[in-house]
DNA sequence: ATATCAATAAGGGTTTTTCCTTAATTTTCT
DNA sequence: AGAAAATTAAGGAAAAACCCTTATTGATAT
């Protein structure tokens, strides 16, 4: 990695753009970041500038900005340029489509500081893949998905320290059917017992970290 | 809050100032940010400058540079700045002296976003305290620091689903000896059983992010 | 419409955890 | 050196967890 490296953000959130851009511009290997909203104005960008590595996030809320094409068409096009994917939403079948049909060379959580961002374009630019750890760890327990309502309901009086008896008043059931919950539970997510079952949720849920979800940009007002 | 902010960041890490300072300035209400590295900079600065707010980070490894005595001495002299203070490692009896004797009017974790400082700002402009919830909870459970050494090993195994009996074998100890160190965890930690207490600790040790620690700073080498 | 799955529940049995008490040895701190 | 805390261990008993099987109801999907 002897030259600096330009940077294509692809991200429809402006302001977390603007923070990404600065944060990326601190660091001395990297020359420049170029900042596009849509499928247009990337392919636009990729035409006129020489572009090392794109970063690109995955919203999969909106239809008009669909992550997939973009990675797809760019890696088509120009297959030495490095795709990172951004997410805060992961979901197994969504990885699996990245990596296999799109080939990205990268996969980070979002929430995730700066650092893991530099690590990542670092292993990036070496050839290698860098899948983040919250994320590859969410996938391995990626069943927490098929976890019903009722089985999430029990896991968080688990966790609080309650009985199977304490946990079937408290929803109205037989402790019969709350065992029932929990012995599917072991089943579902490989687990042996209850406290390895916790462990195992608390563990997803804090790689997902949805408590801090709900701002997809840090500018937020002062009140 | 009509007027702009000016705020003065205390700081020894200098790159980690840089990069909060390009993150303070992203915000409309925020107009001046400023930096410092010790006691003796902090006082001139002050003298100077109209300051509103000081972010203090608390570095309780480096004896030079007392973050304890920089709290106190400000609001002594400048009773209306109000002082935010910025940890990793955060202990009750710290927590308890700055709120106490150095009044201080926030303190946050150094490992969440920005949009936790923006909050922390707006709140304590209103003349309240924000203290953050990761810290409140960390200090709820301070009582891990009591736990000793083989009680954490016992933990470690309970959390990989392990019986009594099976950790008694690894740890070349009885069961006996295993079930006395979980009562007594039990105890320390007043809870009611091993769920409880698994469940107790990775929210600890989550809230402590031990793992990122390491790095101070989020600049780090591409490789 | 019919198969699949979620949620409900029970009987009966084994294993594990949890609580109570008591106590010896080792380590650590003052 | 002496006190305090950590680590070790046991016997006995109650409570809870865990495993197996079987079964009914309601919703959902192909």
């Amino acid at each position: 990695m002897k030259n600096k490296l330009k940077i294509l953000l692809v991200e429809d959130s402006v302001s977390f753009a603007q923070g990404m851009e600065l944060l990326l511009l601190q660091h001395p290997k990297i020359e420049k970041v170029l900042h596009t909203i849509n499928y247009e104005a990337t392919l636009d960008a990729l035409k006129i500038n020489s572009i090392d590595i794109i970063i690109l996030d995955l919203n999969f809320e909106t239809k008009q900005f669909d992550g997939f094409m973009i990675a797809k068409k760019v890696k088509q096009q120009y297959p030495a340029i490095k795709i990172m994917i951004l997410t805060q939403h992961t979901r197994k079948h969504h990885y699996n489509r990245l990596l296999n049909e799109c080939n990205i060379d990268a996969y980070l959580d979002k929430q995730l500081g700066i650092e893991e961002t530099y690590a990542a374009i670092g292993t990036v630019m070496k050839g290698q893949h860098y899948i983040d750890k919250n994320i590859s760890e969410m996938l391995d327990i990626e069943h927490w998905m098929q976890a019903s309502m009722r089985e999430q309901e029990v896991i968080v009086q688990l966790m609080k320290g309650l009985t199977q008896k304490e946990i079937a008043d408290k929803l109205f059931i037989s402790p019969k059917t709350v065992e029932v919950h929990i012995r599917n539970l072991f089943h579902k997510f490989n687990v042996k017992n209850t406290t390895e079952l916790v462990s195992k949720y608390i563990r997803y849920k804090n790689a997902n970290r949805e408590n801090i979800d709900e701002s997809t940009s840090p500018f937020k007002s002062l009140g």
